[in-house]
DNA sequence: TTCAATGATTAAGG
DNA sequence: CCTTAATCATTGAA
């Protein structure tokens, strides 16, 4: 085996320059003492191969169909693509194995998860019931939100199928050209089936990380999505004046315990056509409001404790009229005969 | 445009 | 669960 390099190396003047060893086996079985053609073949093919660019084109076309018919030219082909596999992976290492991306995954599931991704129809009603949950179960009475919330995550969905639709119909497209490409040129140059594939999977990484944007983004469209449902959720109306009234009559005439059971919170919402969460709310807002400021709050105070008063009497008095505080007859308002004094304190 | 009032949400605590 | 307290975001009046 060492024979060969020395053998190099005393005819190493006689190589062209750039590609010393080439020519060598030429000039050594074109003296034709080894008997065997076999090395005049290889020799013959890789002189052509190195002139070939030096050729004109018809030329080596003819010369490239003559290598291809060559008996010896899938043994070289193969020889050619064994070294480059191996020069390839060393330059490359090992970095071959994937591991799924925990961040595409997280995307994929958070997709899935709002029905972004996933079955058509099954999917958005599933999203529409995640965000029911989500809205505090208050239920049946925000459908026209629901409704709009779900014709722009549909609307969402269906960009997004477009776009991925688009991304692989491109990498399909684009990996059927390569691989022509790799195969017609496989035809001159040392492509084996292996790189075609590696080269695919490249390219559909390539792909993948592309749509890794698509889903990112769509990601971000649902989550402003679903920070607008909710602020939807808070695009409040004032309640109306009736259930305001009602409201604060029970507050200040249970001052020294604002604090309506379950029972009467039911009462109280279906008096004023709300919800018993808005009821709680609308307490909780009221104690801590009034306790911050209950100067602030003095002429509410002693404007409904006349009201509450007038309407006892008037109950009393007349025995059943009619309960609902729907007019009450001190809209006006007189002041109070109490108090009307220092506000201002804090 | 400004700003107090107000309904809703959130965090902390029981 | 509920409450308080703080805060957000909108409303509606000035």
């Amino acid at each position: 085996m060492d024979e060969q390099p020395r053998l190099m190396h005393s005819h190493a003047g006689v190589g062209m320059a750039g590609h010393p060893g080439l020519p060598q086996h030429m000039q050594e079985s074109s003296g034709g003492t080894d008997g065997d053609g076999r090395k005049q073949d290889i020799g013959d093919i890789l002189q052509q191969i190195m002139t070939i660019t030096d050729q004109s084109l018809d030329e080596a076309q003819a010369r490239k169909h003559a290598l291809n018919c060559h008996r010896m030219k899938p043994a070289l082909f193969n020889v050619l693509c064994e070294i480059k596999e191996k020069t390839v992976l060393s330059i490359r290492g090992a970095q071959e194995e994937e591991p799924p991306d925990p961040q595409l995954m997280r995307l994929d599931n958070m997709l899935l998860a709002e029905g972004v991704s996933g079955p058509e129809k099954g999917g958005g009603s599933a999203a529409a019931a995640a965000a029911a949950a989500a809205s505090g179960g208050v239920g049946a009475d925000n459908s026209a939100e629901h409704s709009d919330y779900r014709a722009k995550l549909s609307q969402i969905r269906q960009i997004y199928h477009t776009e991925l639709e688009k991304y692989e119909q491109a990498c399909n497209e684009f990996t059927t050209h390569v691989m022509n490409l790799l195969r017609e040129q496989s035809r001159t140059r040392p492509i084996s089936p292996k790189e075609i594939e590696r080269m695919v999977s490249i390219i559909h990484r390539k792909f993948s990380s592309i749509q890794m944007q698509l889903k990112q983004s769509t990601c971000e469209a649902v989550m402003i999505l679903r920070s607008r449902f909710l602020d939807a959720r808070r695009k409040r109306r004032n309640f109306n004046k009736q259930a305001t009234e009602i409201l604060n009559e029970y507050f200040y005439s249970h001052l020294s315990n604002p604090y309506p059971s379950e029972e009467a919170k039911e009462e109280l919402a279906k008096k004023c056509s709300i919800t018993v969460a808005q009821v709680s709310n609308w307490f909780g807002n009221k104690r801590i409001r009034y306790k911050k400021n209950i100067g602030k709050f003095q002429e509410e105070a002693n404007m409904y404790a006349a009201k509450t008063a007038v309407n006892a009497a008037s109950v009393s008095a007349h025995g059943s009229q009619a309960n609902s505080p729907s007019t009450p007859n001190s809209a006006g308002g007189y002041p109070s005969p109490c108090y009307q004094s220092d506000r201002r304190i804090q």
